[in-house]
DNA sequence: AGCCTGTTCAAGTAGACACTTGAGCACCTT
DNA sequence: AAGGTGCTCAAGTGTCTACTTGAACAGGCT
């Protein structure tokens, strides 16, 4: 019989590994948490994830190779995007994994995000009632390209970086709700700290966007309802 | 701020890319497909995966240092299992991702599984259906120690190398429906084509045992139902 | 055409990793 | 205690991989 060889086995499975491969570096990893939020290019890439271009390209185009990754030409920009809402799955369930299983874990999350205990996140469902109710103001603190290229409907758009210049701005009235790219971005957390800092009422949204859009909550694109 | 550089944020992703690479290598794999049937000690999975047991043991304890597997000691056996059912989910979806996206797979995997064009799989619905009406005879083709760890309630133990043997026995009134470790497990397959061979009426199941586990189907556990 | 910008490619280096062989260690049996 | 079984550890080898630097190659602008 032919078919079920060992040869073949271990083929087959070696090509399974290639995918896994393909994440086994914290670099790509990174690519593909910020590539969840929507497309961007490779020097935007490389300068979020803080190497090379030669070195971000080359690891794109290792993501590429696995099929976990595709590119779009424009002008002369070349703009890379995931594959398909799976490869965000992938991504999420090796988090998961990881998270619940590696126990150094905890301590190198502790060490970037610092400790949220004091701070309790909000829910997505009782996020998405109170927006309804219009009786909470949602800041998105991701990069502008980020927003742009999609983002929970009725946000504003104020990168982390930008909250200090425009606290003053905000209607002082409303609890603020703060949200970034996923459960390890620190991007929320700096915000709602900053926030309470300042003295208001402030809660980072649980996950991020990319967990708000495939759950099939409302979502809007394009740069339109800009900052404050 | 002391929260949020750049250090700490690739400290933490090369941590979730330990656990990727854990799984970047076929024999890993393959030890991850054999686990998620149910636990067994070194000497087992070396012959499955056919290496020497020194190498599984290297492959065992690197699963185990990324905390994906967790070991019990019985005399002077060693068992591996699982960490988690989380586990098999993500080995589940770095299964879609690749077959979905990685272009050689879809060859890689017929080389290992043959055609399977002219074989329609039955559903896990339409099985648990019409095993309750007892018009379908289910066997389980795994190896001994798998259907010992559990099987589907009902199925009787028929490794595929014991089927030629045992075909006589069978009653051959029923249709036959054959089960084995999941989505690219080729011994379903096998069975089938020597079913069909035989002159019976056979399918394989969707899937494997875990999917039937993990859906929250009947199950059943211990060498007792035993062949025939 | 020529320059500029954005991206890829190539060469080189240091480190990591899979697998083999042979020795060591823990626990069991007699 | 002595021997056996099951597993791990250590040394060694060949291969692969991440990243750097510097050069090449597109496509758009003037």
């Amino acid at each position: 019989m032919d078919v079920g060889d060992h040869e073949a086995k271990a083929a087959l499975f070696d090509g399974f590994a290639q995918v896994a491969k393909a994440l086994s570096t914290g670099r790509r990893i990174e690519l593909i948490d910020v590539l969840e939020q929507g497309e961007r290019h490779v020097e935007e890439l490389a300068a979020e994830i803080d190497q090379s271009v030669a070195n971000t390209s080359f690891h794109l185009r290792a993501l590429a190779a696995a099929g976990l990754v595709r590119t779009r030409r424009d002008g002369n920009r070349i703009h890379y995007r995931l594959a398909s809402p799976r490869v965000g799955a992938l991504w999420a369930a090796l988090r998961d994994v990881a998270i619940a299983h590696h126990d150094e874990l905890d301590t190198l999350a502790a060490d970037y995000l610092g400790d949220r205990s004091g701070f309790e996140p909000i829910g997505r469902g009782e996020l998405a009632r109170r927006l309804d109710e219009g009786d909470v103001l949602v800041l998105d603190v991701r990069p502008h390209p980020e927003y742009a290229a999609g983002h929970i409907a009725g946000a504003h758009c104020i990168p982390v970086d930008d909250l200090d210049r425009q606290l003053a701005e905000l209607p002082d009235d409303l609890e603020v709700v703060a949200y970034c790219r996923g459960p390890f971005c620190v991007y929320a957390d700096q915000a709602v700290r900053r926030l309470s800092a300042a003295g208001r009422q402030a809660r980072r949204l649980e996950d991020g966007f990319p967990q708000w859009r495939d759950a099939g909550l409302p979502v809007a694109a394009g740069a339109g309802a800009g900052g404050r």
